[in-house]
DNA sequence: CAGTGGTCTAGACCACTAT
DNA sequence: TAGTGGTCTAGACCACTGA
């Protein structure tokens, strides 16, 4: 039976979680497999299960370990890098690194009130409205929720947006095109609806962008928040060069 | 005595954040001040610590509430946004706001051997080194850890850094100007000594980026390292319009 | 000093999953 | 059905804070 130092004034769930943590960096634990279960982990160590639970939490909120209730504990696959802020231009490059990247609406594009408070320009006024949902090898990484200025963007409700690239269309169609903008990060949760979408829980943080588009005819004239998962993907911006991020 | 619904499907310890979440959004419970300690709190609602403890947990990871062990659990401020990125350039701009933002050295520039793994393009060579803390208004929430190539910055190490501008160094004396660059951006956790550093737990996530500068003379000539505590503010970043990202 | 958060125990019942 | 995670109880001892 392992040990764990009680004298230490390291805690008990700590130590535990830093053991499990090197045992799934030398990969004693296998990125899918199973860890033991609490009860197991207690009984191993001579702890109770509430202090191995403690320790599994832990790293489940580092997004090391995923539960699933009545199955076990698994520890997740390493982190890919995915080129995701650049989808707003051509979501197409991405087969090359062999993931699949399906982008979908989840809300149909309409003309509604916006609500959602102070961040929102389009708050209490109308606009166009729109929410996509990304998945990277099916599974669900990144949510859009895009407004669009109402006279800005007039016309677009015509137009067939299923598969296409929005900022193609607003170019090519509507000869709209950003001249600056600005976004913000920050790390927030998801609500149930969101969570339900994303397929994770309401206390794993999120990375959230808040992008404010600006064009000739219009500052803000487009406001988008998005709701991306970091525990599988890490999102990553090019600056400079040939174009915009 | 108010009641918590044992019969429905959220878990006491959710209903009780949300309650206490409701409260704080309310100003019942305002910031900066203390709420009930968990002891009280599971009197007031008739359950068990840990569960109190279990809730109040929840709007501490969301950074709502701050513990402060042996004096209770205070609401924590609301989010201030700071332009934190573009600090890059100059950080002057910043007192018309009512900010003090300070960014001292915590690491001298020395040469050193770079390790840090596979995301750093001098891992294994050696190369300039310093770390960087910001405070606003005293308070820590950006770590930068900084490489610099050894023969492109070569002549660097003779100069005062402190409190100048980094880049306005490299341009002015070195003749360095990054043509295009990269970043990357997760969500991870702090080490003991960044938590220090930032005067907080390494169970609460933080905002890291990952920034990859590129020079006509050489790509990769610049790897940074951020850590950015986000439970107090936004950071933020321009697109376009005069200068880049 | 009394009160606070930090940790821990030794149980318990439930809903869910896999077989 | 047996085992898993999800929740919860009713205590306990400790280190620390503030008056």
């Amino acid at each position: 039976m392992m040990m764990l130092n009680t004298q230490s004034p390291v805690p008990l769930y700590r130590q535990l979680a830093d053991l499990l943590a090197a045992r799934i960096r030398e990969d004693v634990y296998k990125p899918g497999y199973r860890i033991p279960s609490e009860h197991q982990l207690a009984a191993d160590f001579n702890i109770g299960r509430p202090t191995a639970r403690q320790a599994v939490d832990v790293l489940v909120r580092k997004g090391v370990l995923r539960r699933r209730r009545g199955a076990g504990t698994f520890v997740c696959d390493a982190r890919q890098e995915v080129d995701l802020f650049s989808l707003d231009g051509t979501g197409t490059s991405f087969k090359k690194m062999g993931l699949n990247v399906d982008t979908r609406l989840v809300t149909p594009l309409q003309l509604c009130h916006a609500g959602e408070g102070a961040d929102n320009p389009f708050s209490g006024q109308s606009a166009f409205f729109l929410t996509r949902l990304t998945r990277v090898n099916d599974e669900p990484v990144l949510i859009e929720e895009i407004y669009l200025h109402a006279e800005l963007f007039a016309g677009i409700e015509n137009m067939a947006l299923e598969g296409q690239s929005l900022s193609a269309i607003a170019e090519e169609r509507l000869y709209l095109r950003p001249v600056s903008g600005k976004q913000s990060f920050n790390i927030g949760y998801l609500d149930k609806k969101r969570s339900r979408y994303l397929n994770t829980g309401t206390d794993i943080p999120v990375l959230v962008v808040k992008r404010y588009l600006h064009f000739p005819q219009m500052a803000d004239g487009v406001f988008c928040q998005l709701w991306c998962r970091t525990d599988q993907f890490v999102f990553t911006q090019n600056i400079g060069g040939t174009d915009h991020g």
